[in-house]
DNA sequence: ACACTTTCAAGTGTATACACTTTGAGGTAA
DNA sequence: TTACCTCAAAGTGTATACACTTGAAAGTGT
């Protein structure tokens, strides 16, 4: 049975027989891409985080590989996986498609929802509502993050509640960045109020401009915001060192 | 299983040498993958595909990861890679997602476009139009797909682009079946001709219409067109055999 | 015949070995 | 100096070794 223990010379300890490893190594480097803990542009390396995590390059290169489909990083022939730079480009071009998405969702969360499920949106409207003046700018982009998903997971489309998180994922730390800038914070569940109502009277098409109004605010200053963006990063590297 | 190669002067050298071997692996199953070469639902056996394409199993792993973060495959722990199965429901999803995301581009094409991309998509169209009696199902989806791409791409939305063509991919081998099926050859070139007359006069609103209905059209029998593939897929599977 | 082990082949998940590529430092010559 | 060469360290890409899991067939007892 135990035919591990064939040490020649000393006591050699079996192997600990981590069961989850890919799993909790995807889900921290994913985690570490979104957070920017790989520098825009940077390249990642590979035997750095497999020393970090404990484990060999071969789950860290498994996580890697899947981080690329996932628009994340890129990968460069023999030179590496790479962070995706803060392209601005491609930023606006997250936040007009994130637009029609949500566009789409609402309209059809309108025609599908149940009558629990625009209660259930209401009740976690109101909780954020209430807690909002303590909350910090992440929480907020979390919360709202939760609303939008609610409605995307209402309208009965799978595939946009997937590629709408995983829009989110990759604009997160713009949005928390511009939820601290200004007023953003309680025009955000102020704007949510107002969709909710719309939803409530089933009023289709004033949600859906309420809504695409709601996200198209934010792509005027995508710009300066992204710039705040790069601030922030290298700041924050500079802080922690 | 050669693993050696003999040089000039006889003696063994132990590798041969590498190559590009991780992206033509890569393009092949993801091929395989689209073309349900894979069956819905079948577990992928690494070793199968590693033996046949002469390569390890490592970057025969490589590639089924991000094909798992494209939506085309699924990883189950100590199982293995699956083919995703033929879900209506994730179907249905796509079609939404692309009448939304493809009424978007085209707004986008009509504000942005230059007049030069609109002569370009016009000349594309026009062989289109010649060709297209003698062309095959699976030609005349490539040649929509081309003609719905471009206006993603005069659109200036390099995501959108990008997830287009991750959904035609996902969608193509029903839409040819479902090209195969009536008289959509016909339908199709003729709507394309209309939308661009709505381009050209930069109608933006009468575009995003056409284009909407356009792609709506085949959500309605969604249901059976999947059937057809299912049955095209197996029989394809015995034809072959 | 049936339920329950045992066994083992097939296959996945991770670690490791190793060749190739890139990169940068130091040395040399014009 | 500057350009160029060399070479060694660092790091990627692939192959392979091996432990673990799964699944199913063969065996065992009732």
């Amino acid at each position: 049975m135990d035919k591990s223990v064939t040490s020649k010379n000393g006591a050699e300890r079996p192997r600990p027989r981590a069961a989850d490893t890919g799993l909790r190594v995807y889900e921290n480097l994913r985690q570490q891409a979104i957070e920017y803990g790989f520098r825009p542009g940077e390249r990642v390396n590979e035997v750095r985080l497999a020393t970090e995590l404990k484990v060999s390059r071969t789950p860290v290169r498994a996580a890697l590989n899947r981080l690329v489909s996932e628009g994340l990083l890129t990968l460069v022939p023999n030179k590496g996986f790479y962070r995706q730079p803060i392209d601005i480009d491609a930023i606006r071009s997250l936040f007009e498609l994130r637009s029609a998405i949500e566009a789409m969702s609402v309209r059809l969360f309108c025609e599908r929802a149940t009558e629990e499920e625009i209660d259930f949106l209401e009740s976690e409207w109101k909780s954020f509502q209430e807690n909002r003046p303590a909350m910090a700018a992440r929480q907020i982009v979390q919360h709202d993050e939760k609303f939008h998903e609610a409605i995307a997971e209402g309208s009965r489309n799978t595939e946009a509640l997937r590629l709408l998180r995983d829009i989110n994922s990759r604009i997160r730390f713009l949005r928390v960045v511009a939820m601290e800038r200004d007023n953003c914070k309680t025009v955000t569940s102020v704007e949510h109020g107002q969709i909710l109502a719309e939803i409530r009277a089933r009023n289709t098409d004033e949600a859906v401009a309420l809504m695409s109004r709601h996200i198209n605010l934010m792509l005027n200053d995508v710009t300066e915001i992204a710039r705040e963006a790069v601030v922030r990063i290298y700041l924050g590297e500079e802080a922690s060192v």
